[in-house]
Formats: structure tokens, C-alpha cells, sequence
DNA sequence: ATGGAAATGAAAATCATTTTCATTTGTGAT
DNA sequence: ATCACAAATGAAAATGATTTTCATTTCCAT
């Protein structure tokens, strides 16, 4: 197992917003930090293992990082420019616990996503 | 250009939900169909782009297909012994629409699961 | 200092997808 | 039928993100 390298996080939290394992090392290249490629994908991996750190898709597979708030949410992603918002999921959260009781699960958990074209695009 | 070869369509069918254009290929291949994967894959962009079929990312990046307007499900997954349970899914219909509308986006799509353990587990 | 565990990164491997390009197939005109 | 040309095909190479391997370095605890 590896840890975070704190340089990285750092690095993802001055991008604002999203931003790929590549394009975090080139910042860092460009910044002059001396890093591996490796290092930057094992430490967004670990990020996201600890939930400091949310991952998406961008249209071309690409995995984008973003850091995420605390409380559970989820995302309403444009397919085109990949402009995220975030959504409270009340409503999913009770109809998962809801279909999941029905079915006699135990310990629940959940995914959802959104995407669609912005207005912009 | 290049226009769908109808064998991939009918092959994406028969998959039944979601299927990526690997395992499109290895369908056919082994249902004794000669087809070459760059045709899978140019057949496939091609209904992508007459909007027949709808592509979505898996978590790991791969491009999956699916008939657009093919009434889709969602699945209730046991998180120890894999046993699944298609579940309906209008209630999260409505609710990715809502919330879609709400912020302006248009051509809306969605995904999601429900994971837990089974009664069994 | 010393030994072992964790972290690091360069290079190779993997794997989906795209591009290239030579060949084959289909079609319409003659 | 034949010729000409556009579209379709697919094998192989290229691409690009991500993962794996593995030898080396850094960190600690003793």
C-alpha cells in the first residue's frame, strides 16, 4: 500500500475544479516539483480510496480528480464541456434503502450519476 | 465515412443492455461471425452518431452501448456473492429529469446501483 | 548505526481505442 | 459484361492513459 504524497493533493486543490493524473503532473513538471508519474496516480488513487477525493469520467475516458465535500452527493455532469453539479440525493437515498429492504439487503450503499448537455453546450 | 454494418447492430440487441465494443466483438466472433474489430468499432460510433445508441462510461473507463429508448434498469447487487436483481427504475427516472430541468441541461441521461448484502450473505 | 517497511520512479506492460493503408466489395455508367 | 470509382473492411501499427514491475531510496524504530 502506498499513502498520499501531500504534494500532489496540494497540487489538485490549486488546479480548482477538475483535473487528470496527467495534467496534474505536468503542473507540478511546469512548477518545477520533482515527481513521478507513478507516484501522481498512486496518490489520486489513494485520495479517492479515502473519499478526500472524488473521480469522474471525462467524455474521452479520461479520469478526472476533484477534491469533494463531506456530505454525500451526487453529480449532474455535462457530456460535452464537463461542467458538474453538485446534487443532494434525498430522494435517491430513500428509494435505494426503500428497493433494498424490499429485497432483504443489508448495509446499502449507492451510486448515481446524471449527464446531459448544458445549456451552454 | 463509414455507415453501421447492421450484423453489429443486431448483435448489440441481442446483448441486451449495455454492452462495450469488445464485448461486441467477442460475440460475434463467437457466434462464428467474420467481422474485424476496427468495424465494430467504426459501426458502433457511427449509431452513436445517428443516435440510435447511447454510450456510457464504465467506472474503469471503457465505453459501453446501448439502444437508446430501450427501457433500462437498474441493478441491486450483492456486494458479497454478486447475486443481481433487476430493479425498475421510474422513480429515478423522474428524479434525473427533475433535477436536470432544474439546472438547465438538455438530452439527460443517468446511472445507477444499488449495492448491499443479500439476505444470504 | 542497522534492519525492515514504506515510498518512489523509470521503464515495461496492458488495454481500449484510433489511425493508416492496402485490399475487397458494391454500384452506376457505358 | 466491363470499367471506374466510391465506400467498406480489417490487419497491423500507433496512440495514450493507466497499471505493473522491480530496483533503489527514504524513514523510522530499535
Amino acid at each position: 500500500m502506498s499513502r498520499s504524497n501531500p504534494r500532489v493533493l496540494s497540487t489538485l486543490e490549486r488546479a480548482g475544479g477538475f483535473a487528470s493524473a496527467q495534467e496534474v503532473y505536468q503542473l507540478m513538471q511546469r512548477e518545477g516539483q520533482s515527481i513521478g508519474l507513478t507516484t501522481v496516480y498512486r496518490s489520486l488513487q489513494s485520495l479517492v480510496n479515502d473519499k478526500i477525493v472524488d473521480v469522474l469520467r471525462r467524455d474521452d475516458g479520461e479520469a478526472i480528480y476533484r477534491l469533494c465535500g463531506e456530505t454525500h452527493h451526487h453529480h449532474l455532469v455535462c457530456k460535452s464541456c464537463g461542467e458538474t453539479v453538485e446534487i443532494e440525493g434525498g430522494a435517491i437515498e430513500k428509494w435505494a434503502l426503500n428497493v433494498a429492504k424490499e429485497h432483504g439487503f443489508r448495509e446499502v450503499g449507492h451510486t448515481a450519476e446524471i449527464f446531459g448537455l448544458c445549456s451552454k453546450c
